[in-house]
DNA sequence: GAGTGGTCTAGACCACGAG
DNA sequence: TCGTGGTCTAGACCACTCC
């Protein structure tokens, strides 16, 4: 049978934490004090083992909590690293002001090019049925035809967000918006050029950790959460002419609004 | 361990799918598809082990997924369950409106009781040296002496949001905001009434996984994001006055906020 | 007391990228 | 080719809750 004694691993001194959140905690107080910065290489799973004499298991649960935390990454097999993070502002209300003339993509595309980096999106339109979100925003029923505008943003050929708008298939019909090509004037603007200018918007946010498909379409590592941001479009007699579903990776954005009191 | 290699898991992905992704695959698509319902208990892990023929320390790794996309919960030693998800609005625009003459606590207590839930909320007033962030968003320089103004607010006893306001010691002073119990008509118009209205306020988000600190005070469970909300509030002169952190957790809020075009 | 998940071990083989 | 992390096994003991 076991001729092995209980491991004795933990010693109990003090804290009754298991090996694997001790480890965890303290190379977490490593990186928060800045003793590791970001970027740097961790000390390998086998030398944080022997460091603190538990199994190599041990420690990649350690490991795994901080992944999670999105504290460090995983780049195998090189190893693991401090996580660096850069947030690019992202303001909605760019897209309702009249500001400096530039619609809804020029802005996306100005404000990267501003920072030296190349901006690109695919774009991508179909007709679908609604979904049951996008329906009742729209106040239409589930499952009628609506035109699906779908974008995926890029900087420097790493896709930073997906953005996919949805009108009312009547409304745009035959319409520019159709055409999977940019819009320079942008889609607000076509719309608008339709008869239907919008007058007032709702922004919904939540927050949630990413699908598999997200992850794999924004090339997301794990631990990196991601807001969903739908935004309504009314025109000024009340009707929803679109609906956009955002996805912003929780490493990538920062959001920014400015309001005055009333 | 001999693995008889059928890839075509899926797709055009060409490579076979380790098999603790297989057991979190097939258990995700039962949870979307509303096979496994909210709240339903999934077989134990021994069970699913049995049921794939691999190891339970295999089915755990499929779990461990699972559990950081939020989807399901463990409550030991009960078992797994697909987890539950209710939002609370979160309307940051209110505060800045005159509407019912309602202060910003008062809206928070309203809002719950019309729910029939019970609002609670501690206070904790220090005085303490800004921290880098809060100094630069208050323009002062970093360690200089603030008053902080700490909330935890809770539903039926559990925590749902850290709410922590900062204002510049020498306007705050010796009046009421410096004491740790509620005030009624909001800090706000309390700032206002020490002449310090605020005009204009800036709002900031940003998403990421809690710290374990932010985890124990909101009790958090593994994959659940949480937003920091950033409120700089300014007067009329332009000078902040105000700098609010709040922690939100995402299976406790939505954000709405409503817009008018320019 | 029975049964759950939580933790841990000491091995093993594999895929992959850098040298 | 070598060393990394990724995956997996077959055990073991524990803490906890429910019955």
């Amino acid at each position: 049978m076991s001729t092995e004694v209980k491991s004795g691993v933990d010693t109990m001194r003090g804290s009754t934490l298991p090996a694997y959140q001790r480890i965890a905690s303290a190379i977490r107080t490593k990186i928060t004090s800045g003793e590791l910065a970001p970027g740097e290489q961790l000390p390998t799973e086998h030398e944080i083992a022997e460091q603190y004499g538990v199994a190599r298991q041990t420690v990649r649960n350690g490991l795994a909590l901080l992944v999670s935390e999105g504290l460090i990454v995983s780049q195998r097999p090189r190893g693991h690293f401090v996580r660096r993070r850069e947030h690019m502002i992202y303001r909605p209300q760019a897209e309702s002001r009249p500001q400096p003339a530039s619609p809804e993509m020029d802005r996306f595309c100005q404000q990267i090019t501003e920072e030296g980096r190349t901006p690109t999106q695919t774009i991508d339109v179909s007709l679908i049925a609604a979904p049951a979100d996008i329906a009742q925003r729209l106040e239409l029923d589930e499952g009628t035809l609506i035109v699906a505008r779908r974008r995926v943003r890029s900087i420097n050929g790493e896709p930073v967000n997906i953005n996919d708008s949805h009108f009312p298939l009547e409304i745009v019909k035959d319409s520019e918006i159709m055409s999977p090509a940019d819009i320079p004037r942008g889609t607000n603007q076509a719309l608008a050029d339709l008869g239907y200018a919008q007058d007032r918007a709702i922004d919904e946010y939540y927050w949630r950790m990413p699908t598999p498909e997200e992850s794999h379409r924004l090339s997301l590592g794990a631990g990196t959460p991601v807001v969903m941001h739908i935004v309504t479009g009314y025109t000024v007699d009340g009707r929803p002419v679109r609906c956009t579903r955002n996805v912003l990776p929780g490493d990538r954005h920062m959001i920014v609004y400015e309001r005055k009191w009333e």
